[in-house]
DNA sequence: ATTGGTGCAAATCCTTTGCAATAGC
DNA sequence: GCTATTGCAAAGGATTTGCACCAAT
């Protein structure tokens, strides 16, 4: 049995850095936090605000949505998840921080992570040409998946 | 006097356009869907739906939301505009078609055009390393524009 | 004991849908 | 005349808000 049936406690390296973080800004450690953002560390999938309160489920029963998205909110503004628009208006949050960008399938909506960061020297230059400070650059790839162009 | 009151006739290069493409789909060629399409190549910032239906609102009085949706879906589908996901879910059309990225402010939300493709040769060879085959790639800077920066 | 966080219910916002009337072709 | 397109009204789905209760510090 390596761990079994994930409970909040035990060697949770994302439960530490929550922990610091939340205490910093004189704000609470709650269980429903943890919960959350151990999930988001979990899951390599990119998941929407009801994805997270159903893969919850089990370990916080009763949580809501309007504190899913209080959550969520509140890692994005941390730095500890990033929050991710990809087509028709669909919000995911991705619990991985290394650079990466995003590659969107336009048949099935899959998102997957493409590793490396862009070269964006010449589009940020250009932008702060026109005294834009540049503090963030993503990259949206669009396109078809393995998986569709099999079965296409 | 140039032009004067911008009606639908007149020497109009997104007409012919129009006209033809949808022609050639059996597709109808429409008062909304012509100044629609005017109004998005005239103008230079982003619009949403509703900043179309507004500013439309005096070429055609009683355009509804639904055909504005319908049309804007139409344009993205022909490739006549491009449609922007930036952040808080706010989806935008941009009638420029030449190759060129977008920088959002994260204080006033404006949207500038940034122009200048993305060198993006090393991201399109790792996504289609996973068999993905890319066919458009957009990049969204954030930070702060000039004059938010002058403000604050 | 304080007061930040949660859950609930309802409100709001954006977008889509169903359908009868209208207008391109 | 045929049928795509429109406008209206209403539905739908995602996210936010207000407030009373609860629980972390």
């Amino acid at each position: 049995m390596t761990e079994a049936h994930g409970h909040t406690t035990r060697r949770d390296p994302s439960r530490a850095e929550l922990t610091h973080l939340l205490r910093s800004r004189g704000q609470r450690v709650t269980p429903q936090r943890i919960v959350i953002l151990r999930e988001l560390r979990r899951e390599r999938r990119h998941l929407g605000a009801d994805d997270v309160r159903q893969a919850i489920s089990d370990a916080v029963p009763g949580i809501s949505l309007p504190t899913v998205y209080a959550t969520l909110d509140l890692f994005v503004e941390l730095g500890l998840v990033r929050r991710l628009h990809v087509g028709g208006g669909v919000t995911l949050y991705d619990g991985r921080i290394e650079p990466h960008q995003h590659a969107r399938c336009r048949i099935c909506g899959e998102v997957q992570d493409v590793d490396g960061a862009p070269d964006d020297a010449a589009l940020r230059a250009e932008a702060q040409r026109s005294g834009f400070a540049v503090e963030q650059v993503d990259v949206l790839l669009s396109g078809v998946c393995q998986r569709c162009r099999n079965a296409g």
